[in-house]
DNA sequence: TTCGGCGTCCTTTTT
DNA sequence: GGACGCCGAA
């Protein structure tokens, strides 16, 4: 591939932000201006330059993006030495602290902590100091551990008579020791840890700044504050450093991503020379004034307006329904009309909403009329307790000092070993300075212990040293695991808890698909271990490939999860206040602004037509609620919009028949 | 130690 | 309307 001919295609603005090459870069990448074209061309461009493919680094969000990044780098990059290291932060901050983690004080064989692992450890701690009260929801204090190690700069005392700040003071602390006694990492401490390695090791810095002399964030807008350290460190004073966003698009503030990052960019790095892409190859015009006439509401954003060649379009739709189910009825009737008058297929619409939830009507509806769809979102295949179960039996014999593992292994299925026997081996533990792991292996010794459940703690033990073992000697884990799964009796225990093998057979089936995963990644990996297979089942949804490709029908996915995605069709649903603005967002300016960027993505996901719904009352926890039309609804400018009012469209039977409905409903309520 | 019934809560989720 | 966690009984 010639990179100049592919360069002189580009649109002038783009061209200057794949030239540009010393010294900061900022690209405000709109909404569909091509960002990925841009940022795989600048990398090819480096490389054509002459600099070293392996020194530069590309850091994404989502193994999805760095995927997709790798393989349009190597299509334009041929042969040469060594190919550009292309990672999502998370497994780039793996790979250092596996290698360098000793310095600052923890073991090299540490695991990886997943959120139900740490829900449970916290869950463990607060039952632990008697924390344990009704109000405080491991969850919730979860939540504030995390944002506090994240926008770790503000370590501000709590503020006073918020309860669940002061608890989380208290706990977090202990939190840490605990995850570092049972040599453990969570996702957030790979980030962090990272970033103190490299503030108190400065040779171990030096280092990586020699190896990566070209950095590359995408998504700079999504970054915490942990984050923007960890490459501002990295990039060192060069600061040949390239950061791609969209501030418009920001919608994880709530989980620590700091908008500010990518708005005091310029201030950050002086000399930053900032590049906007505000040239969009998505949508039709009308759709684009409507995405504009949104988001330039906002205060706390760099000023930018999207336009397109492609001409107007139809004007964006705006319907007002009578309830859930009629908004979902109608929606699933525009969708059987564009299929069967327009012949558009059902995988390039979607439907998009606030919360999860809010897919099932449209689930019914769509099934109904036998109109196929796929839901993206719920949980991941991973989360899934007949996974975690096993995964909690190969953590235990990955990392013996994983007691939250072991915990979870220990009685799954039942072993006779309930909190009291559990209370009595951590109690020997302690009093005998040794890990609960060891303390099984010595329950014989125990005289709190009933004989039964001393015997049965020391055949998990003798279990659990076993299949270390053979794991160990690294031969077919797959096979391995599926003995373990035969010797415990897992599939039986599914039965027996399912109550009947037809019940149970997804979860068998489930397994099936852990073990088959476990042997897929034996045969790709170079060196396999069970480490690894641990890491890459924390890090990667490795099943996501599959879905990815095997997605059919209509999309219904949430605003946050279609971020990223386009689709020739799109429908917003339940544009309402309370639900968009959600109603826990309205407090303050900044919710609101990032709720609007919400509204904001998921108008730019539409390429031909774009349809917004609202309903006039809404069921909301089984409770027939009036709504009322989102604020942002009125932020769409008029000449780009067509309002269709269903009220106004029925008809006198229609109208009959509504009221009939809405009567019966009250009067089904009563009974 | 384990099972079943009630009260509580209720966004979003890249790793 | 429903998931999930807590507490009481066997």
């Amino acid at each position: 591939m010639d990179i100049y001919r592919e360069i002189a295609r580009l649109n002038p603005r783009q061209k200057e932000a794949v030239l540009h090459t010393d010294g900061p870069l900022l690209i405000l990448a709109g909404a569909g201006s091509g960002k990925t074209r841009v940022i795989t061309m600048r990398t090819a461009y480096l490389i054509h330059t002459g600099v070293p493919a392996g020194s530069v680094l590309a850091v994404t969000f989502t193994n999805k993006a760095a995927r997709e990044m790798k393989e349009r780098v190597k299509t334009m990059v041929k042969g040469g030495n060594g190919s550009p290291v292309i990672s999502t932060f998370h497994s780039l901050c793996l790979r250092i602290l596996r290698r360098e983690i000793e310095h600052i004080g923890y073991r090299k064989d540490f695991t990886i902590y997943d959120t139900s692992d740490q829900v449970s450890l916290l869950r463990n701690i607060m039952s632990e100091i008697r924390f344990y009260d009704k109000s405080f929801k491991a969850e919730s204090i979860l939540e504030r551990i995390s944002r506090a190690k994240n926008d770790f700069t503000s370590t501000e005392s709590p503020a006073p008579g918020d309860p669940v700040e002061e608890a989380s003071e208290i706990i977090h602390p202990r939190y840490c020791e605990a995850l570092k006694s049972m040599n453990a990492l969570d996702f957030d401490d790979l980030l962090l840890l990272t970033l103190k390695l490299f503030r108190e090791h400065p040779v171990v810095l030096e280092k990586y700044r020699e190896r990566f002399r070209y950095l590359m964030v995408d998504e700079y807008q999504d970054t915490n504050r942990v984050q923007y350290n960890f490459i501002k460190l990295l990039a060192g004073e060069r600061k040949d450093l390239c950061v791609v966003g969209d501030d418009d698009q920001s919608i994880y503030g709530w989980r620590g991503a700091d908008i500010g990052n990518i708005l005091d960019f310029e201030k950050d790095f002086p000399g930053t020379v900032t590049v906007r892409l505000e040239q969009n190859y998505r949508s039709f015009s009308h759709i684009l004034k409507a995405a504009n006439g949104v988001i330039k509401n906002n205060t706390r954003r760099m000023e930018k307006s999207l336009w397109t060649e492609r001409g107007d379009g139809t004007k964006v739709n705006i319907f007002r329904a009578v309830d859930t189910e009629d908004e979902a009825e109608w929606v699933a009737d525009r969708i059987s009309m564009m299929k069967d008058g327009k012949s558009i297929p059902y995988e390039s619409m979607a439907v998009i909403y606030r919360a999860n939830t809010f897919s099932r009507p449209f689930e019914e509806a769509l099934r109904s009329k036998r109109i196929p769809y796929s839901v993206v979102g719920g949980t991941s295949y991973f989360e899934r307790t007949e996974i975690k179960d096993l995964a909690a039996y190969l953590k235990i014999i990955a990392n013996p000092s994983d007691d939250m593992s072991l915990l979870r292994a220990a009685n799954v299925p039942k072993r006779g070993l309930g909190p009291s026997a559990i209370s009595k081996l951590s109690d020997f533990a302690r009093s005998d300075s040794t890990g609960l792991l060891e303390a099984f292996g010595k329950a014989g010794g125990i005289t709190a212990l009933s004989p039964k459940a001393a015997a049965s703690a020391e055949d998990f033990f003798k279990l659990i040293s076993r299949y270390r073992d053979l794991f160990m000697k690294g031969r077919d884990m797959g096979m391995t695991l599926n003995a373990l799964i035969e010797e415990i009796s897992y599939k039986d225990y599914l039965i027996e808890l399912y109550k009947t093998p037809d019940a149970a057979y997804g979860r068998i089936e489930n397994l099936d698909g852990f073990v088959q995963s476990i042997t897929h990644y034996e045969s790709t990996d170079a060196s396999p271990s069970i480490h690894g297979f641990l890491e890459t089942m924390a890090l990667t949804d490795m099943i996501e490939e599959k879905e990815e490709k095997g997605g059919h029908g209509v999309t219904l996915i949430s605003f946050h999860s279609s971020k990223g995605l386009e689709f020739p069709v799109v429908f917003i649903a339940g544009t309402e206040e309370d639900i968009l603005p959600h109603k826990k967002s309205a407090y303050s300016d900044e919710g609101i602004e990032e709720e609007r960027r919400l509204f904001y993505v998921g108008i730019t996901r539409a390429m031909n037509e774009l349809y917004i719904t609202y309903t006039d009352h809404r069921t909301k926890y089984g409770k027939e609620t009036p709504s009322v039309p989102s604020r942002f609804l009125d932020e769409i400018p008029e000449e780009t919009s067509s309002k269709i009012d269903r009220f106004v469209e029925m008809g006198p039977d229609e109208e009959k028949a509504y009221v009939k409905k809405l009567y019966d409903n009250f009067m089904s309520k009563l009974e």
